[in-house]
RNA sequence: GGCAGUGUAGCUCAGCGGUAGAGCAGAGGACUCAUAAGCCUUUGGUCGGCGGUUCAAAUCCGCCCCCUGCCA
């Protein structure tokens, strides 16, 4: 079977990374890890977007190489995919000697083929900020502000993608491939751009107005200018055009091609992901089964507002992963939004997710079914001897969670995927009740009774422990090692029956998994 | 202005033609193995508004309003 190909989009190096960051880089690596427990093969890739004007600018600004510049900000960006465990198989930096050479021979390829042309443009000129001005730019009185300081008309010319030449195919290969956007309803927002006018792509800047770039190959006064140099890296990091580029120790791009989950926010939708990416798929001669498979998520707003700098509620994930641990915030991230939508971040349903729900519910669970093992019998289960209504109607309720869960995160629904494995816990809890472990030690004729509910508990938590493993790497194996059982090499889902605990196993001890966190509300980030 | 999404309990949302649902928050209770956790019960809603179709509408249709997104 053809690998589980997933992407993220690559995080540009302008400034370091925050919570929206964060969430889709673990919605990708909790797609990877389900999709590893499902039992596919699984090639993850993200990476950063490092070239640029913005970034030219800030590394002029603070006296650095925009090397030097780019490297220090992807630093933070490593740094908290290693803290919050997002587990990589590639990674993307667009300033990757292999990956220049794919942009160039792309390029070559299609100005050999005439997909290309230079031509001139008159307009506006922002001399301070280094930009051509449109009409959006004007203020109400039809002038440009002050903001942009002297304004120039200037001639200048660039390069051009016929992008337009593509656009009939596009509009059909939409209509005709309903699966191409997730959440399908996004599709209606292309296809009312594709209504407008077709405009031709400018794919370049001259030199000495951009240089932190790549050199177009044909043209050594131009360097690219950002959608063949940041969207490429989806082919270029495959393994795309390797062996000609003499790119060694690539993935073999006709096994992981095409990619079955570019995972985007929607800002990046249209035009990027949506008209240009497919189009020079397209002209390079990709099929309409080689076109990937967008996944677009919403945003994590706060207090029902955007995030922005400029308001000062930008949300800072390595402070929350601090406070909650990477799988609190993991979880949270995973268990309050649907995919597809935006949320509303507060710190009071982080603070409820951590106590109430990962604490009180699922980390509680464990602790006082192993120590009640411990008490009563030295952590010894004996899974054989008895058997009741109540054990079967638990039973029953492990055996549904895991077709509902595997439906639900196929469907990228990751919370309903939780929600589904969290019916386990929300019945083993009432089980203690109702069981009373506590009040059948105390009568010796219950003794097998006892024995029967103990290992239904702790076989119950194995379950548990696998489902969520995929959203909580860490705390589910530490969870496992004290119940004394993990999956084997090369487990996968479909291994997860009632049983999995032997008759005679030996519990480990029990240490709360997530420590309650005394934090008032208004404190916390 | 065009297109789309959305509007259901204090909050987050599910339901999408057949007697209003879940979780959280609030109230009450029984219990004690456990991280002052967990369990049970319970308060709370003219399902954005108006009109229509239907034996029956939160659910279908029309108009209007709010918020959000994309485009102009």
């Amino acid at each position: 079977m053809k690998p589980y190909y997933i992407t993220t989009a690559i995080d540009y190096t302008n400034a370091p990374p925050h919570i929206g960051h964060a969430y889709e880089k673990v919605l990708a690596d909790v797609m990877a890890r389900f999709q590893r427990l499902a039992g596919r093969e699984v090639y993850f890739l993200t990476g950063v977007d490092q070239h640029g004007q913005k970034v030219q600018k800030s590394a002029e600004k603070v006296g650095l190489s925009p090397q030097a510049f780019v490297d220090g900000i992807t630093s933070h960006f490593t740094s908290l995919w290693d803290k919050l465990n997002v587990r990589y198989d590639g990674w993307a930096a667009t300033t990757d000697p292999k990956h220049k050479r794919v942009v160039q021979a792309m390029l070559q390829k299609l100005h050999d083929e005439g997909q290309l042309y230079k031509q001139g443009y008159t307009g506006f000129y922002s001399v301070r900020q280094e930009q051509f001005l449109t009409d959006k730019e004007r203020g109400p009185d039809g002038k440009f502000g002050e903001e942009w300081g002297e304004v120039v008309e200037l001639e200048e010319e660039n390069w051009y993608f016929r992008l337009s030449d593509h656009v009939e195919w596009l509009k059909t290969y939409i209509k005709t491939h309903p699966d191409f956007i997730f959440p399908a309803h996004r599709a209606n927002d292309v296809l009312n751009v594709l209504e407008g006018k077709a405009q031709d792509l400018c794919i370049s800047r001259p030199v000495e107005r951009l240089s932190w770039g790549i050199p177009l190959p044909f043209d050594e006064n131009f360097v690219n200018f950002v959608w063949f140099d940041a969207l490429t890296n989806y082919i270029s990091f495959a393994g795309y055009l390797a062996e000609e580029c003499g790119n060694a120790d690539m993935p073999d791009f006709s096994k992981l091609w095409p990619s079955e989950a570019h995972v985007i926010g929607k800002d990046i939708l249209v035009p990027a992901h949506a008209l240009y990416w497919p189009i020079m798929l397209h002209a390079l001669g990709f099929s309409d089964e080689q076109i990937p498979r967008l996944i677009v998520h919403g945003w994590w707003n706060v207090k029902g507002s955007k995030m922005s700098k400029s308001t000062g509620n930008v949300i800072d994930p390595n402070a929350l992963a601090d406070t909650f641990t990477a799988d609190g915030l993991r979880y949270y991230v995973m268990r309050d939004i649907a995919t597809g939508y935006d949320a509303d971040f507060s710190d009071e349903r982080i603070i409820m997710s951590y106590n109430k729900e990962l604490a009180g519910g699922l980390g509680n669970l464990l602790n006082r079914s192993i120590n009640m093992a411990q008490k009563y019998r030295n952590g010894l289960l004996v899974s054989e001897g008895y058997d009741d209504a109540e054990n079967a109607a638990l039973r029953q309720t492990v055996a549904e969670a895991l077709p509902a869960y595997q439906e639900k995160m196929n469907a990228w629904a990751i919370h309903d995927g939780i929600a589904a494995a969290w019916k386990i816990v929300s019945h083993a809890n009432a089980y203690v009740d109702s069981t009373k472990p506590f009040s059948l030690a105390k009568d010796p004729e219950q003794a097998a009774r006892l024995d029967s509910v103990l290992y239904h508990l702790a076989e119950a938590f194995v379950h548990v422990a696998v489902l969520l493993n995929p959203i909580m790497p860490t705390a589910m194996a530490t969870a496992r090692a004290q119940i004394g059982w993990d999956m084997p090499e090369g487990f996968v889902l479909s291994d997860l029956k009632w049983g999995m605990l032997p008759n005679g196993h030996q519990l480990g001890t029990p240490v709360p998994l997530f420590p309650r966190l005394e934090i008032e509300v208004s404190s916390a980030a």
